[in-house]
Order: structure tokens, then C-alpha cells, then sequence
DNA sequence: AAATAAATTTAGACAAACCTAAAAAAAATT
DNA sequence: AATTTTTTTTAGGTTTGTCTAAATTTATTT
């Protein structure tokens, strides 16, 4: 009856579900990209989750979770950023360290585990990224947010999340003093080269990279 | 620099040290037992682990850790027992609940994740089964404690751990009101059976049966 | 519509971790 | 001391998950 995955297959299972999440479907070179590994092992795998009911994949095409595959997706996912939240806030982790920490723990799966840390940690909604942490039944508030590049001049609005986990993100955005909430208008953009600058909490003037700008999510307040 | 273990090394490199904690050595068959597996996969491990240094064994003969080998055993002893307490004093477990999980915990190893652990559950000397928690260096209390069985009559004592983590055990003794710290006296011993009666807190008489008494260690108070 | 480039799959290997069955060594009995 | 039993190892396989190199299919250009 309990379905059991081994590391691997989860690791593919979640980062399936992401890459869906961004561009509608998977296919074989992102994945291979994503997990850090090359495109023979990935349609090795893809033939397993097919075999297992949990992907939608014919060869050459590009792929999908199914509905199951997509509920085991939403497991790992809360696995994975319940801890995050645990280590931020619990164990005094910076939001830089938690993610391959949380890489690990995200394969624990026990549903009592995860379901009493979740209630330890007073059923969080976010994780420390800003990303919204599935419930139980693999429900979790939509945010409706947008790239920073692509907010209008002027407009308030505050980070609500941030499109990837790299530390080296991560130590930029702790250096320029912006986390999830900082309030950011956009004051000016330089079309030389499509960087900008932003007034932080209604006080601070930053410029930042294009690069930056394209990974920051927010919400207009 | 920083070594790393699969699952299963780690797996074997616990148990040889459990066994070797109890009888001064380990043998194939024995380890073959405390891992579920077949001796012929034992020795397959015991090659891997001796080139690697971490054991201390010619064919045919018995076997120890080396004393790096020791070192990481008791890592991941830490790890076990900080996750073991973790999950009985934070999220409400049993303490016939947490062993399986801890199996799983016990393998994400972040010298940092676990420190902070430690300080998070204010360096706890003890796991929720009674047995010492190695401190960041490896260190750990010595109990000097007795199997239930040698324990003379009338002589005051209480419950300092147990031998075995199986939850058929832990259901019993939970059935019977005996946890950790609780106080104990033989009252009398049977010699058909070798069965016992106990005084329980200075209150309850109990009667139980020489296999429970064998797992049961106390010390005198 | 051909030719070229890019994406994907297949073929064939390899390492890790397990297994069964058979052989060898060590220990216990007679 | 010889025989039997127990313990351990070896030989030869299997599964999972990875890889490289070659082949195939699909997409893009010319
Ligand atoms: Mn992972
Ligand atoms: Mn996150
Ligand atoms: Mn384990
Ligand atoms: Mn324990």
C-alpha cells in the first residue's frame, strides 16, 4: 500500500515537478541539467517513472508528472522546506545554508514526522525563500507575483520570493540588505544595460544587475 | 578532507560498533544478523571498509573498527540519539516510535546541522532509551549500570536503559508503567522460571518474566 | 527539399550493494 | 587424530543508477 522511492527518484520526481512549474513541461536536457547529470541517465529514468505510473512520457516528446507523480512531487516539496523553515528558525541557519542541508532531510518520509514538524513549527506557510509550503493534502497558497524586471516605475511592492537557491544569490542579496519583505520601488532603469536602481524600504537607493533583477520575485503591496 | 559515507557503509559501521561494545569484537555472522542480510554480503563490506581503513580485519578472524573507524561510529551514534530526542521532547513521538525514523536521520551528516541540534535541545547527555549521547568530540557518560537479573533483592535502584529498541519491548514496558528513572527493587526471585516480582516507585508490585528482566539495565540509587 | 544542428535514445560498461550456492577454513565432537 | 559441524569466504549473478560513444529522431537553416 505505502509507496516507497529511493533518493534518486525523488531527486528526478521534484525536479521534474519544478521544471513544469516554470515552463509547463520537462524535457530531457533541462532535467539532466537541473540534477547535474547527462541526458542517457535521465531517459533511463524516465522509462522507470513511466513503468511506475507516476510520469506521462512518450520517447522524443517532452514529459509531464502524473497526477500521482505530481502528489509524491508535493510531499518532497513539503519535506523540503518544512525543514528549511525548521533550520532557519529553529536552529539559527542563515537562509543560505539550509537548501543542501534540506536536500537530505526531504527524503525522511514519514508522514507522522512531517506532519508533527509541521505542527512544531506552527504550520508555516513560507519557507525562507519566500516559496509557499504545501499542507498535508499538497495544498499551498498561489502567490500572484512577478519578475522584478518586469515591475513599473514607481510601484511599491516587496520581494516575495527568489528564484534560486545558489549561495552565491544569496550572499548578494544578504550584502545589498534585501530578504523576503523588503519593500522596493524601481526608481529608474538604465536601458545600456538594463540594470536598475530601487529605493529599499522607502529609504535606501540601490543599483541593481539585470541578472539580479530577473531572479527577484515580488508582490505590489 | 571531509569523508563520506553511503547509507549502508554507515549501517555497518554502527552495528560493528554496537557488537563490538558488547562482546570486545564482531564477527560475520553476528553483524549478518544485527543487518538483516547474508554473511556473504558482510564480507564483501568488510573488504570495502578495511581498504579504507576504517577496520581492522584479516579473513577468517573477528573484527574491529579502527579508531577512525570508531570515530565515525560514534557520529553517527550521536546523530541517532540527538534525532531520537529530538523527536520524543519536540514533536511528541513515543519513546517506542523514534528508532526507525532515527535509522534514516541519522545519515544526513552536517557537522554544523547537528551541533546546532545539540545546543537547540540544550546538550541532552542521554536518548529517550537511556543511552548516553556522544558530545561533539565523541565523548559520552559512562553509566555503570546492571542487567536486571543480577541485581540483589531489596537492593534500591532505578531503570537507567534498555537493551533493545524493538517496539514489542517498548509496548511492554509501557503496559507495565516502567520507563527510564523508574524506581525499581526485587522483591523476590522465582527460581522455576527465574521469573521476578518487582516494587515499583516504592508502590506497585509487578511480576516479570526473565526475558524482560535480561534487557532491562538499572543502576543503584 | 536538402543539409546541418540539436536533442534524445540506444548500446555497452561500470561500481555499489545485495543475493544463492559451492568451496574452504576453523571449531567442536567423537 | 579423524570426523562432523559451524563459520566464513569465493564464485558468479542481479538490480539500481550512473556514464561515454554511437545511432537515431526532430528541429532549424540554407
Ligand atoms: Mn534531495
Ligand atoms: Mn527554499
Ligand atoms: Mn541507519
Ligand atoms: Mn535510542
Amino acid at each position: 500500500m505505502s509507496s516507497n522511492f529511493s533518493h534518486s527518484e525523488e531527486n528526478y520526481i521534484k525536479n521534474i515537478y519544478h521544471l513544469q512549474q516554470s515552463t509547463g513541461f520537462a524535457t530531457t536536457n533541462e532535467l539532466a541539467a537541473a540534477l547535474r547529470s547527462k541526458p542517457a541517465s535521465i531517459t533511463d529514468m524516465l522509462k522507470k517513472l513511466k513503468a511506475k505510473k507516476l510520469l506521462i512520457y512518450e520517447p522524443y516528446k517532452e514529459f509531464n508528472l502524473s497526477p500521482q507523480g505530481k502528489r509524491i512531487a508535493l510531499g518532497i516539496v513539503r519535506r523540503h522546506r518544512l525543514w528549511e523553515y525548521f533550520l532557519v528558525e529553529k536552529l539559527k541557519f542563515g537562509w543560505d545554508e539550509v537548501h543542501e542541508i534540506a536536500e537530505e532531510l526531504e527524503h525522511v518520509s514519514n508522514k507522522k514526522l512531517t506532519d508533527q514538524l509541521d505542527q512544531f513549527l506552527n504550520y508555516p506557510r513560507f519557507d525562507p525563500h519566500g516559496d509557499p509550503i504545501p499542507d498535508s493534502n499538497g495544498k499551498m497558497i498561489v502567490q500572484q507575483q512577478m519578475i522584478l524586471t518586469e515591475l513599473a516605475l514607481n510601484a511599491p511592492s516587496q520581494v516575495s520570493s527568489v528564484g534560486s537557491q545558489s549561495s552565491e544569490l544569496l550572499e548578494l542579496l544578504k550584502h545589498k540588505n534585501i530578504t523576503i519583505g523588503t519593500r522596493v520601488e524601481v526608481k529608474k532603469k538604465f536601458s545600456f544595460d538594463r540594470s536598475m536602481e530601487l529605493k529599499l524600504n522607502n529609504q535606501v537607493a540601490v543599483n541593481i544587475s539585470e541578472q539580479l533583477a530577473s531572479v527577484l520575485f515580488v508582490k505590489s503591496v
